[in-house]
DNA sequence: TGTACATCAGTGAACGCGCGTTCACTGATGTAC
DNA sequence: TGTACATCAGTGAACGCGCGTTCACTGATGTAC
């Protein structure tokens, strides 16, 4: 919060009704993004929310862009060296599979309305969290790592097993688990999707 | 709805309040359950409820139970045959993944409701659905499909990839594609992940 | 540089909503004798 | 077989809740002349 609050006019509110917004999604999720509460933090009648948004939905869609941001940022600074042999292309996408999940796991609340907590999500923009993990399995092939012809729609499993296992983590069986344990059982799977995915046919 | 209803006393209001749960989650998820849609339903008092579940929660507890053994069952009829060779073992855990998959896209508000709808799920029981996973990887390793120095946790790779393709596909970014095409990712996902876990290492 | 005025960004009060849950109760049931 | 009585399974009314959203408004801002 900067000092450009000068009296009556907020200065940018929208800005700081999205920060108020990530400060509650981060504790409590979806649910915990209220219009009423997110004014209140920023001090501010409820009503002038509706200026910036047209209803609370769009400022969950604002805030869950915010995250996947964010997200996006952690898998790609987790996945810092490049190049092109095989095993630095492994490992590349190794590191977008583990930020994923170690993303989920470090912030519960942000992630469960990163991609799923909006009744209508936007379709407008591509999710930078997609998009890493398309240029790491970009890069696999590159490096022939992955088959050209194996290439095509390999996203949807590698995404499904990382999103899965952030859910069973979460929400799921795995959620009372020791993080020593589930660490070990993410690294699993995600070994495990990448020697499926690149397995030979 | 049988005629066991004599007047005042109902007969079996727990069941038949587990019923009219099923049909409301079935429609709109675990949102959908609301004890005073419920009681309304079975044509009694809100407050009648309370004389068989604690609260709320209790009764989404009970429906999600009921839910899970529908599930299960899906998943091994789907799985019929059964057999010790290699292609028997892998066809039955293909067969398991995919009817999993199959409940959510068919069922979405039944498979929001059966292992994640709940605050505080039941810890007691173990799932059926996870119970046929366990048999059907038991059977790989029975037929010499799958390593048993590989057996142990998998299970999490297999569940977590099968439970994420299903949340991509009802809530994330294939929602909007077209079944036949969202059914063909489904079993490269499970083929993948089949192919992942008994990849020899 | 001064000023009139349109526009913008807020305010304050109120609405309706349906929910979960509790209270004190009463009618129905079944069992001991 | 008859009956007294404890227990069980319902009823009806009410509570408090905080929310999203709308209404009619007013104070601040900036721009054309």
């Amino acid at each position: 919060m900067t000092d450009a609050k000068a009296g009556y006019h907020h200065g940018d509110l929208r800005a700081a009704l999205i920060d108020a917004g990530l400060q509650l999604t981060r504790a409590g999720g979806p649910d915990a993004l209220t219009i009423r509460e997110a004014t209140r933090r920023v001090g501010v009648s409820p009503n002038a929310a509706y200026r910036h948004f047209t209803d609370r939905e769009a400022l969950l869609r604002a805030v869950a862009a915010a995250i996947q941001s964010r997200m996006a940022a952690r898998m790609h600074s987790s996945a810092r060296r490049r190049g092109s042999t095989v095993q630095q292309a492994r490992d590349r996408l190794r590191a977008v599979g583990l930020g994923y999940i170690g993303f989920a796991l470090d912030e519960p609340g942000w992630f469960t309305v990163a991609f799923f907590g909006s009744d209508a999500p936007d379709e407008t923009a591509v999710a930078p969290p997609y998009v890493a993990l398309v240029d790491a399995l970009n890069a696999m092939t590159d490096a022939g790592a992955l088959p050209p012809e194996q290439r095509d729609g390999a996203e949807w499993p590698c995404w499904s097993a990382v999103h899965g296992f952030a859910e069973l983590a979460l929400r799921g069986p795995l959620r009372g688990a020791r993080r020593r344990e589930v660490e070990s059982l993410a690294q699993r799977t995600v070994d495990d999707i990448i020697a499926g995915v690149t397995a030979v046919r």
